[in-house]
RNA sequence: GCGGAAAUAGCUCAGUCGGUAGAGCAUCAGCUUCCCAAGCUGAGGGUCGCGGGUUCGAAUCCCGUUUUCCGCUCCA
């Protein structure tokens, strides 16, 4: 089976056992938007229990809070999504390719520098062997002449950038002479820009009305809530916040199913540290959340760190935790350093002192963040498709099971009377009764035992609990196992614990905190 | 956004030359009683993605459109 029918059928798989429906299907789907069904949802609620468990619970220094999704205005323009987010883009009509301006603009400033590289390499090498005073003059010229144009063109470029004149941006790239990579012409459409953020009117009259924006990370509602949380909480640096919320962005390319969509979600936990320790957290972080990732047991050839070569304009350090989903290794989570710019930058633009008075060093100074930012929904296709297993069996037959580690599998037991008489459906009620209250349960007593066991299997249930005839007599029930198909006979009186040792989160915590680190 | 492919029952798919919408699985009810999807009887479920055109007649031919998947860029 190729990647690409795996994906399919975990798309199909998905939907067929209520993990993921597109949304408002019923009127032809609602693009890159997607609901979660009514395995899919348990499953997010656990590894979002998981996470919030790994960072406030396992962490003193850690706490969380909840933000809304509405902020003011100027928040967007502080934290650098005004411009950041309004890409500027154009298109060559010939090879229909679309492009970023500053893109293209930033290459073609490149090359000028290349050029001027060049030539003093070339002049170096040449004076190297013999000295001309005339073609030195020259070659001095020429390289100076090269450097004003280089120096122009960059004065210009950032000009329209910071102005977003999306004409000049236009007549720049004609003036320049840049030809699409592609088709080679210089045959451009207007400069559009797209704004990648949702927005909306707050406000109930049209004319006193305020344009605000559905937040495109949750990040930003951590930062404005710094001085409350570190006031009221009376927190030491180093410490954290986290939160888990829904953030929202119109992108143009909205694709790979869950993958990326327009309304996600996010796990976001900011770190704050002195000044000048913010490498040493970035890397502890690192190495941290690797673990989290490699607790769950898809195996450590999956998951590579992407350490960013090209910056964004708050980061001093960044990396991504890559999954090898069905489509190659793509980014789950990112781990950014991200200096003192947004607290300094909340500083500048709310005109307010947002500082810490260090007691051991005596010193006042705006926080460093050390950030970890992971998507709930691309955790969840990265167990989805880690967990799809296809597994031959004896007999010929193909079993689909879902090896979704127990911890955060949806459904954790099954309730089976292996028929539905001789009093075995109302030993099976009796046990639902007794531990529904600690575990997601099923029952079933419809079609054949083996038929129960692949449902279960298709969906991921990790125990089955049968009961049959001998259980009548001596009060034992058997214990199918998800993964091998093993059976063990047990006393029901010991369920409870039996399901909590196979279910229970703390395995992972102990891995996770097996190795120094945060 | 551009190019390629696809869309028929919950799922997988068939549907010939344009002539009354089909199968298997699944679901539901009943019978059967069995430890790994295999028994019996019956039932429900589809505006053939949507809109338009051609035609006496369209799931089928043509045009448009929507959604999804695959390639090209960015991000959680």
């Amino acid at each position: 089976m190729t990647q690409e029918e795996l994906f399919k059928k975990l798309i199909a798989h998905s939907k067929e056992y209520g993990y993921i429906f597109p949304s408002s299907e019923i009127y032809d789907g609602l693009g890159a938007v997607y609901d979660y069904g009514q395995m899919g949802v348990e499953l997010k609620n656990n590894i979002k229990k998981y996470w919030w468990d790994s960072m406030v619970k396992l962490h003193q220094n850690i706490v969380g809070i909840d933000s809304a999704i509405f902020m003011h205005p100027k928040i967007w323009e502080a934290s650098g999504h005004v411009s950041a987010f309004n890409d500027p883009l154009i298109d060559n009509k010939d090879s229909k390719k679309r492009y970023r301006a500053d893109v293209l603009m930033e290459e073609h400033l490149a090359k000028l520098d290349d050029k001027i590289e060049k030539e003093v390499e070339k002049a170096r090498k040449r004076f190297g062997e013999s000295f001309d005073e005339k073609i030195f003059r020259e070659t001095n010229e020429r390289v100076a002449g090269y450097i004003k144009e280089r120096d122009a063109f960059h004065a210009r470029m950032v000009k329209a950038l910071n102005d977003t004149d999306l004409d000049e941006m236009r007549q720049i790239i004609v003036d320049a002479e840049i030809a699409c990579p592609i088709s080679g012409t210089r045959n451009w459409t207007e400069v559009r820009q797209f704004n990648l953020m949702f927005s909306t009117q707050m406000g109930a009259t049209s004319d006193g009305s305020n344009t605000i924006y559905l937040r495109p990370e949750t990040a930003q509602g951590i930062f404005v809530n710094f001085l409350n949380v570190q006031k009221t909480g009376r927190m030491k640096i180093p410490f954290g916040i986290a939160q888990i919320g829904k953030a929202f962005r119109n992108e143009i390319v909205a694709r790979q199913f869950i993958f990326r969509m327009r309304e996600f979600e996010q796990m976001e936990m900011q770190f704050f540290v002195r000044p000048g320790e913010e490498l040493t957290w970035f890397h502890k972080w690192k190495q941290t959340r690797m673990r989290w990732h490699q607790s769950l047991g898809f195996g450590a050839e999956n998951y590579r760190f992407h350490d960013h070569d090209n910056l964004a304009h708050y980061a001093n350090a960044a990396t991504d935790v890559e999954y090898k989903f069905p489509f190659g290794f793509k980014e789950v989570e990112g781990i950014h350093s991200r200096t003192d710019f947004d607290l300094g930058s909340h500083q500048k633009f709310s005109g307010k002192k947002i500082q810490y008075f260090d007691p051991e060093t005596g010193e006042s100074y705006v926080p460093y963040v050390v950030e970890t930012s992971i998507g709930v929904d691309r955790m969840i296709l990265q167990v989805l498709s880690a967990s799809y297993t296809e597994e031959a069996l004896e007999n010929g037959e193909t079993r689909v099971v879902m090896r979704i580690p127990p911890a955060i599998a949806p459904v954790k037991v099954a309730i089976l009377p292996l028929v539905k008489k001789d009093g075995l459906p109302e030993i099976a009620q009796d046990i639902l009764g007794k531990i529904k209250y600690d575990f997601v349960s099923q029952y079933d007593e419809k079609d054949s035992i083996g038929k129960r066991y692949r449902r279960q299997d298709a969906i991921g249930t990790p125990l089955c609990v049968t009961i049959d005839h001998q259980s009548v007599e001596d009060k034992t029930v058997t214990i199918r196992y998800r993964d091998t198909m093993e059976q063990k006979r047990v006393p029901i009186a010991d369920l409870p614990r039996i399901i909590e040792d196979e279910v229970s989160m703390k395995k992972l915590f102990k891995i996770i905190e097996t190795e120094p680190g945060c």
